[in-house]
RNA sequence: GGGCUCGUAGAUCAGCGGUAGAUCAUCCCCCUGGCACGGGGAAGGCCGCGGGUUCAAAUCCCGCCGAGUCCA
């Protein structure tokens, strides 16, 4: 760490008169202007002075300490950029949520690929930290919901290849720190109290020298100075041991934490006061907690306390109360019991806010990904408002905040949080049923219901093992959750993880130029001229080829496209193109020939193929937008794959499809097909297309550049690769054929589109009109005919059933019964199935006959034997000396078996002998 | 995406190789002046679907469909 010294000797530090100093109680190194200042300013070293003596010059709310800071970088010529959704897995598949401001920029940008929408900029960025969910409320400063305000600039070196989205230096370490100081200074600060701690910054496969900025012991803002990679023989060595070198692009990152400039300048005991007190005055009102002011007071001073203690990092929240307590020399239980309400309002007021920020950015609840993360937060939340008791309904709690933060979607907000709700209350009762049958059962035998049920509970069935206890309680059985219950949990799901093996990137391709896409050009031209760059032989493939041209018209696979396929034909030959892909750039064409590298080819697409593939593929983007249009705008794009005869796209809802919707998204799709709209296709800017369209753009994914390409139909605007006719008449018809779930919050709608359309309601035709065929009625006739003749097949069911029974009953007259040791016996074949020969044994083991049936039927041979009470003779014995004899074996209960074997032609012998076994088993 | 659990009567569930059950709800009867309760009875099942193993599968195995849940 030592060799990144240098890194923090600023000319600003200089200029200003900066010392830098090393702090006796966390020994980190710290920049001051207070020549006499010996601690860096962080708990533990120093208090939260500015408790009861806000740090600035007024008390400032939420918005206003947004808009402050906002306006501030705005007049030192940063451009203001809107905040990007909380659900930062739309631009990024390694994370979930957004959890800074850079994750905005990340990896397009940071890396250069992309450019900026501004640069410099300024933001206010809403993010979401699960991992302090447990701190949340009871820290006094913790929220999982919170906005990161910063200042970005992006630089490239001096040395660095002209190959990035942005060039040259904008501004870097010093001016970054001047900045910070400058904005402290104009609200107010004490510039001597500010300390700026040196704290190297590692994350992401990114590292940097980072400053922490500290005033009257709450750390304001974190200033990063991103400018390494990850690098096996870089010469930094960072705090997580891994190696880092200098990257060609560098990167002002800073944080500035808008609940912790707004609870400074107001100096509240805990940070939620500061930032939604209207939320908790609702909340206590609507739970009853009411507080005398010798209490308030005394809360008040136990908050100042949490503060410092830093109860984050203390494992056993009972012990790190008791200190309170001890300090403020009161009860440690009844601090808790006066503490705990307000704890659980306080989060409340949080956890609704990050459902607010998660259902107002279009997050559906699902069994996973971020959807999960949303149903989790909301169970939470449901059982903190349950434990209270506050009684407003939670979509009302959440949609207080999504009106403050100004989300115009608040009708399915509501919506959503109202069908999770449900969802979880059928939950909790399937639970409760479950756990009431265990706890009784456990309860019976005078046992603890052990922890492999717990786990099996919580894991299998989602029930807290606290609900366990509780209701073990009421049925008088005990449950005991240990300590580790989650880790134990957490051991259950140890497993290897699937590795996916990187496919070998070929090296030849990569001297190769771009293929130039003429499929862009004119998406309608089957036809094209090229010259062959390269021909490669595919290894292990006799008579593949892989052929690469300087332009073609061939759409490889991608966007959820399957390639386009044809031929390359030269003066001499023709190949086929059977499959198309995509390097880098560079296109491959599979082919079943070698068109000979030189050579000039002319290529001609499959057109009918291309042609189905286009429609389906404007029918995507129409079935989209249809549903968007019928289910509400929280319908985005979850997957997709066109075809030849149908194509399907997977769409968020947080309901399940029902056949109603599904005529409706039809009848909408096609009315935009007979509506005829243009089908436009455009280049542009990508951060003039992101900041008019939103991520709403990239359903399909997100492409890197400078440029993007969109599709527009209506007002439905998508980044995409892809090929589109040019009207939506084009399409022809647009026919669902399926929905089915893919996860929650997910549904898989199929469909097809033009000619596939048509065929595939003649398939689906053709079945009804062979049915109706069968049932020799009229196709309109066939529901109800079908109806007619299930019910009367049950009848007939029902009919054999009684028949049966009556048969048997008449069979039972046991005319031809011998005796065996005093009891009458009757031995016979019947060649029945089972059920009838068991209803025979019946009736005459109600007579008091003993029943030996033997039948050969459905060509093996089958027993069953019957005894009545009180006669000594066990039937599994029987049979299974009977069945023994046809080369099988049976069994059951002593009072009536059934057994069989394979051989049928030894039946008659078995059962002639039934006589003489009858005998010896009673004797046995 | 991975793990686990579950699909049996209208509802909730038991049965876990050998004749498909219980409770509630429904209908009828009894008890009552009437109601609640109580008592007696009836009706109600492609045991999710498709394969396999077996003399025999609701039950065991495999696949599919559906529901739920935990984890990332």
């Amino acid at each position: 760490m030592s060799e990144l010294e240098a890194e923090y000797r600023l000319d600003y530090f200089e200029e200003e008169g900066f010392h830098r100093k090393q702090c006796p109680v966390t020994d980190v190194h710290f920049w001051t202007r207070d020549p006499d200042r010996e601690t860096c300013g962080e708990p533990p070293a120093d208090d939260y002075s500015f408790i009861d003596n806000p740090g600035f010059d007024e008390a400032y709310t939420l918005a206003e300490m947004r808009e402050a800071f906002l306006s501030f970088f705005e007049a030192n010529d940063h451009e203001r950029i809107q905040p990007y959704p909380v659900a930062a897995n739309r631009w990024r598949d390694d994370v979930l949520l957004t959890q800074a401001s850079v994750y905005d920029f990340q990896p397009l940008v940071t890396s250069g690929r992309s450019p900026p929408p501004a640069n410099p900029l300024t933001i206010s960025q809403p993010c979401i930290r699960m991992q302090d969910i447990d701190n949340v409320g009871k820290t006094g400063r913790h929220t999982m919901a919170f906005e990161m305000m910063a200042h970005h600039a992006f630089n490239t070196r001096e040395d660095a290849d002209n190959e990035y989205a942005y060039e040259g230096e904008v501004y870097w370490k010093d001016q970054t720190v001047e900045l910070c100081d400058q904005f402290l200074e104009h609200m107010g600060a004490d510039l001597e109290e500010i300390t700026y701690i040196e704290d190297p910054w590692v994350g992401g496969g990114n590292a940097g020298p980072a400053f922490e900025v500290l005033y009257r012991g709450a750390e304001l803002a974190t200033l990063v100075f991103m400018s390494m990679e990850q690098d096996p023989e870089g010469n930094y060595e960072m705090k997580d041991g891994n190696r880092y070198s200098p990257m060609d692009t560098y990167v002002v990152d800073t944080g500035y934490g808008l609940e912790r400039w707004t609870w400074v300048s107001q100096g509240t005991a805990t940070v939620y006061e500061a930032i939604y007190p209207d939320a908790i005055e609702f909340l206590k009102d609507n739970a009853g907690v009411t507080l005398s002011e010798e209490e308030e007071d005394l809360v008040h001073r136990a908050a100042k306390l949490s503060g410092y203690l830093d109860i984050d990092e203390v494992d056993d929240l009972t012990a790190a109360r008791a200190e309170v307590a001890d300090q403020l020399d009161v009860d440690a239980d009844e601090l808790t019991e006066l503490l705990e309400p307000l704890e659980t309002i306080y989060a409340i007021a949080d956890h609704c806010r990050t459902l607010a920020y998660m259902f107002g950015d279009e997050i559906v609840p699902s069994n996973v990904g971020t959807g999960y993360l949303a149903r989790m937060v909301l169970r939470r939340t449901k059982r903190l408002v349950d434990d209270i008791g506050v009684d407003a309904p939670l979509d009302e709690l959440v949609d207080m905040q999504a009106e403050r933060l100004g989300y115009d979607n608040r009708d399915t907000i509501r919506d959503i949080v109202r069908t999770e709700e449900r969802k979880y209350r059928e939950t909790l009762e399937r639970g409760r049923r479950k756990v009431e049958t265990l706890a009784a059962e456990y309860a019976d035998r005078n046992d603890p219901i052990p922890v492999d049920e717990l786990i099996e509970l919580y894991d299998s069935h989602g029930i807290q093992p606290g609900m366990v206890e509780d209701i073990a309680g009421e049925y008088g059985a005990t449950a005991t959750v240990p300590d580790d219950f989650y880790s134990l949990v957490a051991d259950r799901h140890a497993g290897a993880d699937a590795t996916a093996a990187a496919e070998g990137h070929d090296d030849r391709l990569t001297d190769l130029p771009e293929t130039e896409k003429l499929f862009y050009d004119d998406q309608e031209r089957t036809e094209f001229e090229a010259v062959v760059l390269d021909v490669f032989e595919r290894d292990g493939d006799e008579g593949a080829y892989d052929v690469v041209l300087d332009q073609t018209m061939f759409y490889p696979e991608g966007g959820g496209q399957p390639a386009d396929h044809g031929t390359l034909a030269t003066d001499d030959a023709t190949v086929r193109v059977t499959d198309v892909q995509k390097h880098d750039g560079v296109v491959v064409h599979r082919t079943d020939g070698d068109p000979g590298t030189g050579e000039f080819v002319r290529g001609q697409l499959d057109v009918e193929r291309r042609r189905r593939l286009m429609r389906h593929h404007t029918a995507t983007h129409v079935v989209g937008l249809a549903a968007r249009q019928v289910l509400g705008e929280h319908v985005r794009q979850a997957g997709a794959q066109k075809g030849t005869d149908s194509a399907r796209l997977d769409i968020t809802h947080y309901e399940r499809l029902e056949r109603e919707d599904v005529t409706r998204i039809e009848a909408v799709a096609n009315e935009i097909v007979m509506e005829n709209t243009p089908v436009e296709q455009a280049w542009p800017d990508r951060n003039e297309a992101e900041a008019e369209h939103g991520f709403d753009l990239y359903q399909g994914g997100i492409p890197p550049g400078d440029q993007i390409r969109t599709i527009t139909i209506d007002d439905d605007v998508q980044a995409c690769g892809g090929t589109h006719v040019h009207r939506t008449g084009d399409i022809g018809a647009i026919k669902l054929l399926s929905t089915e779930p893919v996860q929650d919050g997910v549904e898989r709608l199929t469909f097809a589109a033009g000619d596939a359309a048509v065929e595939a309601t003649q398939r689906t035709e053709g079945a009804l009109y062979d049915a109706a065929e069968v049932l020799d009625v009229t196709p309109e006739d066939v529901p109800a005919t079908a109806e007619r003749f299930f019910t009367e097949w049950k009848e007939r069911g029902k009919t054999i059933d009684r028949l049966r029974t009556e048969l048997a009953e008449a069979r039972a007259s046991a005319d031809d019964a011998i005796d065996i040791d005093g009891t009458p016996a009757a031995v016979r074949r019947l060649d029945a199935d089972a059920d009838e020969l068991r209803a025979t044994a019946n009736a005459l083991v109600d007579n008091g006959t003993i029943a030996v049936l033997g039948s050969g039927a459905g060509g093996s041979a089958q027993f069953v034997v019957g005894v009545p009470d009180g006669v000594g003779i066990n039937a599994g014995e029987v049979v299974g000396r009977l069945a023994a004899a046809v080369g099988g074996g049976g069994g059951g209960p002593p009072d009536f078996a059934q057994g069989g074997g394979p051989d049928v032609d030894t039946l008659d012998d078995a059962l002639e002998s039934a006589p003489e076994v009858l005998r010896a088993v009673h004797r046995a």
